[in-house]
DNA sequence: TAGTGGTCTAGACCACTGG
DNA sequence: CAGTGGTCTAGACCACTAC
């Protein structure tokens, strides 16, 4: 079990991070200084520099050297897939309603069209073992020859609804997270009284352009939604593989 | 304003993938077929690629080739800090209690701790413009020689707290979010009436070999909380500089 | 066997920061 | 000015995959 020697280096960098012999602010030696003292090319050591800078330990500042990085310690990693954020793996859901309306000022504002642009809605209610666990509303501009067949609503997440023409890579999404008692058509829908608390996750989705292609929220029953998000350094997004 | 090389080549194939000519499962042109087609190194070549698999389109299989990812949708940026998620920005805080007593089975549970093993408790309000907006509740297991200033107290976050002793480099956190309803001793503490909604977070803090270091609840009045979480590819965690 | 990505090298030139 | 990181090159060897 040989180790890589780029790999040897980026450890060893880290451990002195992690026990804090380097601390926030500090430079680490130069690339130069590396590459002789662990006698290995300049290009493996900026292959460890740049490995330790992907993992947030560091930054370069050319002309200057390399820093151990502030830590960032607000932002997190959140799991969160509409169908599938409920204790139930087989999540299903229930179709209520498909309309194309003319928008009120509401969905003028998010989806930030004109009042003369028709709107899709999409209501939906979530599933798991057959009961209700959350009420999902869906707002798209309305596009000649978008056709919605139903099998296709009652099991697509929103970035596949809203991006049916746009590739998924280049679609921006942003969520807002906050609680609220249900109130109102809610509540015989969800089968809870009023005043129970709900999770409300809103979601808006954008071209790459920034254009809004749709908006929607979430009512979850507070008991069958729980988020999770984690920080650690060295997190990444993407899986190898 | 010329571009540099890898820089050309990444946008090109970004460009494609995002355009869907390149889609999920889709092969890439081999490093030595780029290297030839736009004629720069294989080198090169390989920064590009590697910076394209950063940003989370592609993945490289060895001995086959690059291959356009599946995109990942469930994954999103979650931006949290306790100190500063609600309206105001220059939130205060209001140390209720600091404590030390035997564990609950809770806390032990959570703790992960034998029932001999003391706990720190510290309750907080959260204040922004003088108004309560949210109660904060910390457990950490007691360490002898652990010396807790009040002003510290008042003003740090959890990972500071927790992590007296050890760098926040190898500090682990998990997050857990759900909806409540305030009952109980909290309604005065908050000045809100019984079943008024909350967001509530939870908050477990780990070291690098994941063992609990703190635990606690952060119980916020809804209309002073919300979360805002992003999704888009080629995010990236940490900013430069 | 031919082709692929993965590791590693030595060396060149550049722009930038600091004294 | 000497030192730093940033870009780019040409070439070597390896392990793996697929045929």
């Amino acid at each position: 079990m040989k180790e890589l020697l780029y790999i040897q280096l980026v450890d060893q960098l880290r451990k002195k991070i992690q026990l804090g012999v380097l601390k926030p602010g500090d430079m680490l030696p130069s690339e130069n200084e590396l590459s002789q003292e662990y006698q290995i090319s300049r290009v493996t050591v900026r292959k460890s520099l740049s490995l330790l800078e992907q993992e947030g330990y560091t930054y370069s500042a050319p002309g200057k050297g390399y820093f151990v990085r502030e830590p960032v310690t607000d932002k997190y990693i959140l799991n969160f897939n509409e169908m599938n954020n409920a204790g139930g793996s087989a999540a299903s859901s229930k179709l209520l309603e498909v309309n194309v309306v003319p928008p009120s000022t509401k969905m003028m504002y998010e989806l930030q069209i004109p009042d003369d642009r028709y709107v899709i809605v999409i209501k939906r209610l979530l599933l798991a073992e057959g009961a209700p666990i959350a009420y999902d509303v869906k707002y798209l501009p309305y596009n000649r020859g978008l056709p919605l067949v139903e099998r296709e609503i009652k099991y697509a997440t929103f970035p596949e609804l809203a991006g049916k023409k746009t590739s998924l890579f280049s679609i921006k999404k942003d969520l807002k997270i906050c609680a609220k008692n249900a109130s109102g058509g809610v509540c015989p829908l969800l089968n809870v009284e009023e005043g129970h608390p709900l999770l409300v996750i809103s979601q808006k989705l954008y071209t790459a352009e920034n254009k809004v292609i749709g908006w929607g929220e979430i009512y979850y029953i507070a008991e069958f939604c729980e988020l999770n998000a984690m920080w650690s350094f060295g997190q990444r997004l993407y899986d190898n593989g």
